[in-house]
DNA sequence: GCCAACGTTGGC
DNA sequence: GCCAACGTTGGC
């Protein structure tokens, strides 16, 4: 089983929301590289819930996989903020996945701390300028994470 | 709200 | 194929 580390700002999509409506949309992802590690993703795979853009930045709890990646639906639309004009359906561009709850963690364990930790340093997340939103998260490097589990 | 850093676009 | 300009991300 692989470990994932996806970005949600929480204001729109957070920890709180995926523990209540059980499944996750998580669509409106248009950059390649998250993209193609969306369509790497399997069944059962655990992703980390990262809250981004917000007042409490770090790890918030742990999705799963409950449906692998698939057309996502809103580039399409030509009405969402997410269409692309490129795309059809014949021709889909991008993808998503839908995540199930796992957990949800007492407090949040911050991006200040995972800076910190020597372990953790070649997460893209850690990395300076870096704004990927999806990534694959190591066994080393989830192992690590998990003890440090608020 | 600021702004550094990034990925994408499009003219040439 | 280069690269400047642009829009966006995301921490602070």
């Amino acid at each position: 089983m692989a470990y994932w580390l996806m970005k949600t700002e929480p204001d729109l999509f957070s920890i709180q929301d995926l523990l209540s409506q059980k499944v996750s949309p998580w669509d409106g992802v248009r950059n390649y590289q998250a993209r193609n590690f969306m369509n790497d993703m399997a069944l059962g795979d655990r992703v980390f819930i990262y809250h981004s853009s917000c007042k409490d930045v770090g790890i918030a709890g742990i999705g799963e996989v409950v449906k692998t990646a698939y057309p996502d639906h809103s580039q399409f639309d030509p009405q969402s903020p997410y269409f692309d004009p490129k795309a059809s359906p014949d021709k889909p561009r991008w993808t998503r996945v839908d995540l199930g709850f796992v957990e949800a963690w007492p407090a949040v364990l911050s991006l200040a701390r995972l800076k910190a930790d020597p372990a953790l340093a070649e997460m893209a997340l850690v990395q300076k300028g870096s704004r990927l939103s999806v990534m694959p998260v190591s066994s080393g490097q989830w192992q690590h994470i998990l003890g440090l589990k608020p």
